[in-house]
RNA sequence: UGUCCCAUGGUGUAAUGGUAGCACUACUGAUUUUGGUUCAGUCAGUCUAGGUUCGAGUCCUGGUGGGACAACCA
């Protein structure tokens, strides 16, 4: 050892630093606490569709897993069954197994634990720590007091234990109607915490629930499911958000009433994903896809995974995305534009290019001769050559955008103007000698000239400032593309919330465009959630709704546009 | 007139008593047959007042500010 005086870790290019919860896990591991093992689960209440935040629990949960060899299970906690479906359960799975993590063979229900709850609410009863109450809703929370000042007991909580017993049974027997009664720990009422304040465990409902239909009248609540569930699982760090903070020693309270062994989960909170420019309340969510101010849950302007997934996003970007945002216990608000980013930076590496035009103005290039095509071969991706070429025809008449052409344009504009040359990419430089106007005075048609020797790909040529994407008249598709904006033209839609306007008064009428584009004809064999990029546009992707008819365009994003930002 | 959580550039996140770093954004410049990408660079930060310490973003105390908790929701 007396060779190597340098005992100090090099900071090495792979040490990266660990967010607060990965502290505690390798410290964990390190004391050997649960076998240093680690074992965490992504509880989704199967009442709607996974959004962003969601995904960044589900990177979270897995991703822990997988750094440090552990497991992930995945639960539904589903204890509220008039809240609750299937259909709600089939798209978590999807959304789970898309974004890129498996469950393997740990897929649990809470109400798998139905029995084992009824169990340990019995022997709470027995053990003189719950109890039976017949108050109403109204009553139990008048006497909860507020949080300065402590609650006063119900006149049940001293019922015999054999009352508790004989009560609860019947609830169970379905004796009593909803609301009747309710089975409550006896905790503290005094408690300076709320949910200590004898919280309530079990209450009638008598609703068939998804999975165990009618067998159950009675429900656990969430406190007192959460804990035993992760107990019976096995899991060792139980991580959920912030508002759960004040559950805890709840959590814990019937943990150490209810188990005997030394093993215990634990819960760790950290603060869960606001995005600007967006909602991401399930209850607000639900209500504009229930209010029809989006087109369900899958809209691409929604912020749900399968909405982003309809979007365009990739699963690996939405992964990177959960990345860079870190995990860390105080509130935050995300820019959008860093998922923005994450998607770009992943669509550039992969997606095809292609010419797609917009808003085409068209071009007539007088020196082409007519009928004649050329076959280009052109890159697929210059970021990846292994991607390989395609075919795109050039002929006489072409598309550019209109954006491309000004008849006045200013000084630092490489683009098309009276006179000017400019490239079409890929194929010749064109210079444009007229125009002409339609009968609306906008400019309707361009006609150009093509300079034969400047033939991309043909060696030393000379160089003209601005290139253009460009679409074959004649060979053009035809394709419906969306083009979306932000949801709300707001930053923070929450924070507009009073009697007389709420978050949807900054809905933004403008957050979909539908318009008909020209497409190079090599899209004709596009499948649906295919990407690409259309070249000096953005990305797009291929819409469910296409047909074989029409294919349908959905607009990612835009790519950065240094020109139009500087113009603004 | 409670309990708990939190406070680092515009945003997000590191620094675990010892040089405040990274990413996004913004802005320069270089390259570019995408005004994209890539590369190089610039601007910009420890809420406040005390205390402990040779040394404090970090520990302690008090303020200030933000958030959570008063569902038979999760």
């Amino acid at each position: 050892m007396e060779h190597n005086n340098n005992t100090e870790e090099p900071k090495s290019e792979n040490a990266k630093s660990l967010n607060f919860l990965e502290t505690i896990i390798e410290d964990d591991i390190r004391s050997e606490k649960h076998g240093g093992k680690v074992h965490t689960r992504f509880p989704p209440e199967p009442n709607g569709y996974l959004h962003i935040g969601h995904a960044k629990s589900i990177c979270l949960n897995f991703g822990l897993a997988q750094k440090y060899n552990g497991k992930c299970n995945l639960r539904f906690d589903d204890t509220n069954p008039t809240k609750e479906e299937e259909e709600y359960v089939n798209s978590i799975m999807e959304d789970v197994r898309w974004l890129g993590f498996d469950w393997e063979d740990r897929l649990y229900y809470a109400s798998d634990y139905f029995g084992q709850l009824y169990e340990w609410a019995i022997k709470l009863i027995k053990e003189g720590k719950a109890y039976v109450d017949d108050q109403t809703s109204e009553l139990i929370s008048e006497q909860k007091g507020v949080p300065t000042r402590p609650g006063t007991d119900s006149p049940f909580r001293s019922r015999s234990v054999e009352e508790n017993l004989d009560l609860f049974t019947r609830m169970k027997n379905g004796e009593f109607p909803n609301g009747a009664r309710v089975l409550r720990a006896k905790v503290d009422m005094a408690s300076p915490n709320m949910h200590m304040r004898d919280p309530i465990i079990y209450r009638i409902m008598h609703a068939t629930h998804h999975r165990t239909g009618d067998d159950w009248c009675i429900y656990p609540m969430y406190d007192f499911t959460h804990g035993q569930s992760d107990y019976l699982e096995g899991i060792t760090h139980s991580i959920c958000t912030l508002e759960f903070v004040v559950h805890r020693p709840l959590y814990d309270w019937f943990l150490d009433n209810l188990i005997e062994t030394e093993y215990r989960p634990r819960q760790y909170e950290f603060a869960r994903l606001n995005l600007n420019f967006t909602v991401m309340s399930k209850r607000k969510l639900l209500q504009l896809v229930t209010e029809k101010y989006v087109n369900g849950w899958d809209d691409p302007r929604m912020p749900t995974v399968s909405g982003l997934r309809r979007r365009g996003y990739t699963p690996e970007s939405i992964r990177n995305f959960a990345d860079r945002i870190g995990i860390a216990k105080r509130e935050n608000v995300i820019d959008v534009g860093l998922l923005e980013f994450s998607v770009r930076e992943h669509l550039n590496k992969i997606a095809p290019r292609i010419f797609a035009v917009l808003n085409p103005l068209k071009v007539i290039i007088t020196n082409y001769p007519e009928g004649q095509v050329e076959n280009l071969d052109l890159e697929i991706n210059p970021e990846d050559p292994s991607m390989g070429s395609r075919m795109v025809p050039f002929s006489r008449e072409v598309y550019i955008e209109q954006d491309d052409f000004m008849e006045n344009p200013p000084k630092k504009f490489f683009r098309l103007g009276p006179g000017s040359e400019v490239r079409l990419k890929g194929a010749y430089i064109i210079k444009c000698d007229d125009y002409r106007r339609d009968e609306k005075g906008r400019i309707s048609e361009l006609y150009c000239t093509y300079d034969p020797d400047t033939k991309s790909g043909t060696g030393d040529q000379r160089k003209v400032k601005g290139t253009l994407h460009w679409v074959s008249a004649e060979h053009a598709v035809n394709a419906e593309v969306r083009l979306y904006d932000r949801l709300f033209n707001t930053e923070f839609p929450d924070e507009v919330d009073d009697e007389t306007k709420d978050f949807k008064s900054n809905l933004n009428p403008d957050s979909l465009k539908v318009i008909t584009g020209k497409i190079e004809p090599s899209v004709k064999n596009a499948k649906v959630l295919d990407k690409f990029q259309f070249q000096r546009l953005g990305y797009y992707c291929v819409d469910p709704d296409s047909t074989e008819e029409k294919l349908v365009f959905n607009r990612t994003v835009p790519l950065k546009d240094s020109w139009a930002k500087q113009n603004k």
